[in-house]
DNA sequence: CCTTTTTCTTAACCTAGGTTATTTTTTCCC
DNA sequence: GGGAAAAAATAACCTAGGTTAAGAAAAAGG
């Protein structure tokens, strides 16, 4: 089991002793998913948030044609969950897909706010990881409001390089706002 | 100086004892701004983060042609920032201008970092705060994915019914992403 | 290694929304 | 209250990107 990943994570941020370091550990609990597997689909509660150690997960949303729209991949390092859900513990409106043999690392809603009680750091450090989120979807937000397909996937492209080369086309013209059949004419003429 | 609005915010998610309430006022520093007065402009560092209560703030960026992009409306009870800059501490591209004769209580960057560590209660605030304001970012990023300007009016006429009677239409336009020409020409068609 | 499924490409045609330019209406502010 | 500035409306024309359909290429998974 990976912990070495989410705990370099956690020490960008703040500071564990050993003991916190063992504590959290403990309640981090590994999964592994299959290729197209899902870890949470639109209507259900998101309970967990997960880490990503291996693989790939995809958060998408299908609107009312059931087109898909990625709204966030999630290679090794990263975080996901549905955030909407995770925090009011709702029914959330996104699904959460392996794009290929993925390992994660799960916290539960309850031990994260037990987390928060006991070490106190914790509020700091997922303060720190949804600010970064935040920046990140606005700035996302700033490109689709004023940038042309070509121009976001070159930023595409800059902020995730390892994933343009692993990806599907398809998932990445639905993550930059295309169809893949306008992404693929896109790229004739680049 | 009105401190109430600010000091209800704050008790919807941490409670406060009188002598930590009083701390924090003392450290909001309040400011006036005149009808079309910059708060903030492109190429500054962020140095405080604001919270509105009177009057109302936009921000938002240009692109390259030009053209503004309405990033986020602040009416009375809302914080605004360039987030990116204020957590970085590096210049940022947001301009946050007041459409209004607006009063804001500002907090700087460094009062923030102190209150952290004085009263860790207001890291909780924070976190919540951002998470908040992480969700509504990744639905409207999604809405902009997935559905036409009609629907995007129709969803900001329920989120900010308010503003809808306020605002100058461009302004709106510009929110949902498209020309004060095509908003105009929408408009007829309901 | 072979079959099935998924992905990618191409092409003809279509539309939501943009552009440019001009006029009318409203709002600001002295 | 009146002149200037900003906002809104209108209309003709334009384009980035969508749709539909069908075949080619590539992976997946037994």
């Amino acid at each position: 089991m990976n912990t070495d990943l989410v705990l370099k994570n956690i020490a960008k941020h703040i500071q564990l002793t050993p003991t916190e370091q063992a504590h959290f550990v403990y309640l981090m609990k590994p999964r592994s998913l299959k290729r197209k597997e899902m870890l949470l689909q639109e209507g259900e509660v998101s309970r967990h948030s997960a880490f990503v150690t291996k693989g790939c997960l995809r958060s998408y949303t299908l609107d009312k044609n059931g087109y898909e729209h990625v709204l966030a991949f999630a290679p090794p390092d990263w975080w996901i969950a549905d955030m909407y859900s995770f925090i009011s513990q709702k029914p959330g409106t996104l699904y959460i897909e392996a794009m290929e043999p993925t390992e994660v690392l799960m916290l539960s809603k309850a031990d994260q706010q037990q987390l928060y009680a006991d070490i106190p750091k914790f509020e700091r450090f997922f303060r720190i990881i949804v600010e970064n989120a935040f920046v990140s979807s606005q700035q996302r937000l700033l490109d689709n409001l004023s940038l042309t397909a070509q121009e976001r996937f070159r930023i595409f492209c800059q902020k995730y390089p390892s994933l343009v080369t692993t990806l599907p086309r398809k998932q990445i013209a639905s993550y930059i706002g295309v169809t893949p059949e306008f992404f693929s004419k896109m790229m004739k003429t680049v």
